[in-house]
RNA sequence: GGUGGGGUUCCCGAGUGGUCAAAGGGAACAGACUGUAAAUCUGUCGGCGACGCCUUCGAAGGUUCAAAUCCUUCCCCCACCA
């Protein structure tokens, strides 16, 4: 492949490349080795032959949040140009354990949760997707067939000083943070999924280059043609500091309800505005310029920069309006303080349900017990705080009780409300 | 296998018999200010209808009027040696 001359390609099909090369490389942090890309791409179009471009994901939790999706709409970029996609999806990988997770043993999780979670996984995935047009495989397809000797042979194809030399390792070892035998495995494995489905390229955040690469390198120890690989920027997280991830608590997830959604994008500080709509959105490059000179310029206020990217986002996961809508009610709710149209309710039979009497409701007892805070001595310090209203009127006395005759609204802290309804 | 160091509340990290629900920092939450941004300031930061009570300092026992602190056993981590 290497060897492939440009000239063995008529200019159509150059032309073409270059078409393909421009969009895929949008966006994009490296795309490794490039002449190589180039060959098979050509290739590829010229034998009307799809590339097969893989990414895994270990299901290890339920929700997919937009960080991810900045791979995964990259594929969908790759699909849009006739590309197969192949999703691997690390049942084998999760069974195992994540060796990422730097201090805790993650629990074991069990293979039922696995498979909910790949369920879950795979309806987030087609809201960005096209799932006619991908192949979605599980590795332990592979990996629970594999012999011991097998796993040695591949083993073999390896050298720990290439594993060690490896960034995170590194740190680890200086941080004397344990690493485990079986964490050693893991771009083994990741390699060895490339060959079982013939990768062409591999995409993945930039932290994931080095697994990326090992695929190179088991695939040609098995013979294969070896895999480019592309990787993609991380997005940085709600906190604007540190990268998006659920554990971190900094995620917006594409399950996330319009409201939800919209209120975390503008919770971003400003500085990520920019990177939000280079990796989070589909805007093309002439819009970012567009938008990058507005926030330089300092003429439009940040805010109703942020507002279009909230809207945006929201229409991308949800039907189109709801992002406006979205930002409608934010608007009201925050900038107006006026209360939501659509809040959680709770009627006088319910609280009796949870033990509370609405002839005499202690307030303390029903922050608690509807949620709105996590114990009782959470809703005393919330009280205490002044953060607790009904009807709008501050509420600053632990003991207070009050009997429910008539419709009450609670609000608790800057969005939570619930309204109370007498039965 | 040997030797030494270590496991503290969400995280980091003090504390080596009572004054410890446990310093300090971070995170988080709330209030003020705002654009639900950032920054800043303030407060809270185990649980309980609460000037008291209950549970927490790797696990289980024990010593003591009293233990995160002392003893025993066990589990786990790290370093060096083999």
């Amino acid at each position: 492949m290497d060897n492939v001359n440009q000239q063995d390609f008529s200019p159509e099909i150059l032309k073409e490349v270059d078409r393909q090369l421009e969009i895929i490389s949008r966006q994009t942090v490296d795309l490794l080795p490039l002449d190589e890309f180039r060959a098979k791409l050509a290739r590829s179009i010229r034998d009307q032959v799809p590339l097969r471009i893989k990414q895994g994901f270990d299901p290890t939790s339920t929700d997919i949040h937009i960080g991810h999706a900045v791979g995964i709409r990259k594929l969908r970029q790759f699909q849009d140009l006739g590309h197969q996609i192949v999703l691997i999806v690390g049942d084998y990988t999760a069974l195992v354990g994540d060796p990422s997770g730097q201090s805790a043993t993650r629990p074991q999780l069990s293979h039922e949760q696995i498979m909910t979670n790949a369920e879950t996984y795979q309806e987030q995935f087609f809201k960005i997707l096209d799932r006619s047009r991908t192949e979605v495989v599980f590795n332990g397809d592979w990996f629970e067939k594999l012999a011991f000797s097998e796993v040695m042979l591949l083993a073999s194809k390896y050298t720990v000083a290439r594993i060690l030399e490896r960034d995170d390792f590194t740190k680890r070892m200086k941080a004397n943070t344990p690493i485990s035998v079986h964490e050693l495995f893991y771009p083994l494995m990741q390699g060895y999924d490339s060959v079982a489905i013939k990768a062409d390229l591999e995409l993945g955040a930039t932290e994931q280059t080095f697994n990326l690469l090992a695929g190179r390198t088991i695939q040609e120890a098995y013979g294969q043609e070896r895999q480019c690989i592309l990787t993609m920027p991380i997005l940085v997280g709600t906190d604007g500091v540190k990268k998006m991830s659920k554990s971190l608590g900094n995620y917006i997830g594409v399950d996330e309800a319009p409201r939800e959604m919209f209120g975390k994008v503008m919770s971003i500080p400003d500085e990520c505005i920019y990177q939000y709509f280079q990796l989070a959105t589909d805007w093309p490059p002439a819009a970012l310029d567009e938008v990058k000179q507005k926030l330089e310029s300092g003429k439009t206020n940040p805010m109703e920069i942020k507002r279009e990217l909230g809207v945006t986002i929201v229409n991308m996961y949800h039907k189109s309006g709801s992002g406006e809508t979205a930002a409608d009610e934010f608007k009201r709710m925050f900038s107006q303080k006026q209360e939501p149209d659509d809040m959680p309710e709770t009627t006088g039979s319910y609280l009796r349900k949870l033990g509370i009497d609405p002839d005499r409701i202690y307030l303390v007892h029903l922050i608690a017990k509807s949620n709105l805070a996590k114990s009782n001595s959470e809703a005393r310090k919330l009280i205490t705080a002044g953060s607790v209203r009904l009807d709008g009127e501050k509420v600053t006395d632990v003991d207070y009780e009050f009997a429910l005759d008539r419709e009450i609204v609670l609000k608790v802290g800057k969005r939570r409300y619930l309204r109370l309804i007498p039965n």
